[in-house]
DNA sequence: TCTGGGGTCCTAGGACCC
DNA sequence: TCTGGGGTCCTAGGACCC
């Protein structure tokens, strides 16, 4: 539509679409006996669960558990366990995606197994007589091509929405279909639902609206007074209880805006203890983190190094990090693994067993206009060349075929353990799977 | 033995300016 | 007793999300 396009006054019809146990789900794909089993996939390093099927859950497993708590509980009852495999997840989460995006014009990419689609304007025809019935089409179309269950909430808002698909994962009768289109099924509904349990409002304001009286969802909504909730939170919070009377306050975004900020850190496999290994892990997070900022077309100004010890751990803590702010937006790769290795050698402190670290780069513009400086040239045309082959090497020949020598030290403690993973069905040549 | 890795937005308060 | 009054910009920290 051109911009001098009337404005649209049909009332929003928000679908929340959210796929069920995303990872795990993608896991069974590629393996049938998996169903109505236990699954879960766990976080770098074989961590913690990150994704649990209904089984595993009812196991008793919490989101965020530690691996190593509920091993023992997983072979006894035969669960399956995956290390991540997030190559896998993004490939099914672009499936997904396409797929919902043939149902609307309006959609959101809201996370790797989410997404906001406007329905405004929808009709009621002899096929879908109801907007749920159109949501059941949504719903298996999106089984149909891609093999991921999802879950559907409709709602006239966002907020809303989410509170439609969070009832329709929790109540098997809905079938993964919720709608909170009428007033009289969103009064119930919004009267039983935990006020924790709102999109937005989180571990720390729960308790302080509880204090106001406000134990629901329709207790927050119905909350008379607005000058008193601003005194005490934010805008945001007032926005969240107007979205719940059904006024839309958060529109859908539905392009992918640039990243203001881009952080690789990992946590270490094993033991690191030396400058040395922390270089080599700090000098990869640096490539990688200019790669993607690369990919966004951007420069960055400021570059942050962090390194830490065991938190977990009953010892004697210590917690490292600087930033540098560079003379000149820069997004070559060997400015910015100066800095870091500055900042590295900066705070480093011999005697500690190192668990983590991390570069985070901010500051960043777009690389069309970027702000001259009298000290320091910018990138020349040369320096994007050579940054652009080493991107194009990597993409086509894998990650790191192209590395900087540091960060190829002989002792790898620093690279993480991913001791259950499952193959690269769709990412890598050499796994795809075998047609027997 | 073993506890993830990203992001966003908002506000308060300090520095600094005229 | 009582010490101008705005502004802007930046940062740290806190809250949330998946």
């Amino acid at each position: 539509m051109s911009h001098s396009s009337l404005k649209d006054d049909r009332p929003n019809i928000i679908f929340l679409v959210d796929c069920n146990s995303f990872f795990c789900s993608c896991e069974r794909l590629f393996r049938p006996e998996l169903a109505n089993k236990p699954v879960g996939v766990l976080s770098n390093n074989d961590g913690c669960f990150v994704s649990r099927t209904k089984e595993l859950k009812a196991l008793g497993v919490p989101m965020g558990a530690p691996y190593f708590h509920y091993k023992d509980v997983c072979i006894k009852n035969k669960a399956f366990v995956f290390s991540s495999n997030f190559a896998l997840y993004a490939n099914i989460s672009d499936r997904v995606m396409k797929t919902l995006a043939e149902f609307s014009d309006e959609l959101e990419v809201y996370s790797v197994d989410e997404a906001f689609l406007n329905l405004k304007g929808f009709l009621p025809t002899l096929r879908f007589p109801t907007i749920e019935d159109f949501a059941v089409h949504v719903k298996a179309k999106v089984e149909q091509n891609t093999g991921i269950p999802v879950s559907i909430g409709i709602g006239p808002t966002k907020t809303l929405a989410k509170v439609a698909n969070q009832m329709a994962k929790d109540n098997l009768a809905l079938k993964g279909i919720m709608s909170l289109m009428n007033p009289k099924v969103r009064d119930t509904a919004l009267a039983s639902f935990e006020i924790d349990d709102i999109w937005g409002i989180g571990r720390a304001l729960a308790p302080r609206l509880r204090l106001l009286g406000i134990k629901t969802a329709k207790d927050f909504r119905d909350y008379s007074n607005e000058k008193h909730l601003l005194k005490l939170f934010t805008k945001v919070e007032l926005y969240r209880k107007w979205e719940l009377q059904g006024i839309s306050k958060f529109n859908l975004n539905q392009t992918s805006k640039d990243k203001k900020q881009i952080m690789c850190s990992r946590s270490f496999g094993g033991q690191v203890t030396t400058l040395d290994e922390l270089k080599a892990s700090v000098v990869h997070h640096a490539a990688s983190a200019t790669e993607k900022l690369r990919r966004q077309n951007s420069l960055c100004r400021s570059v942050r190094v962090f390194i830490r010890t065991n938190r977990f751990k009953n010892t004697e803590q210590y917690y490292g990090a600087d930033e540098i702010t560079l003379d000149m937006a820069t997004s070559d790769t060997r400015k910015i693994v100066e800095a870091c290795l500055k900042i590295l050698s900066s705070v480093f402190v011999s005697g500690y067993e190192y668990k983590k670290s991390g570069v985070c780069l901010s500051g960043i513009t777009s690389s069309e206009h970027s702000q001259l400086s009298l000290f320091e040239k910018a990138d020349t045309q040369k320096s994007l060349n050579l940054m652009k082959s080493i991107d194009l090497i990597n993409k086509k020949s894998g990650q790191e075929t192209i590395k900087f020598a540091v960060s190829a030290t002989p002792k790898k403690a620093w690279r993480m353990n991913q001791n259950l993973k499952s193959p690269k069905y769709v990412s890598g040549w050499l796994e795809l799977p075998k047609v027997k």
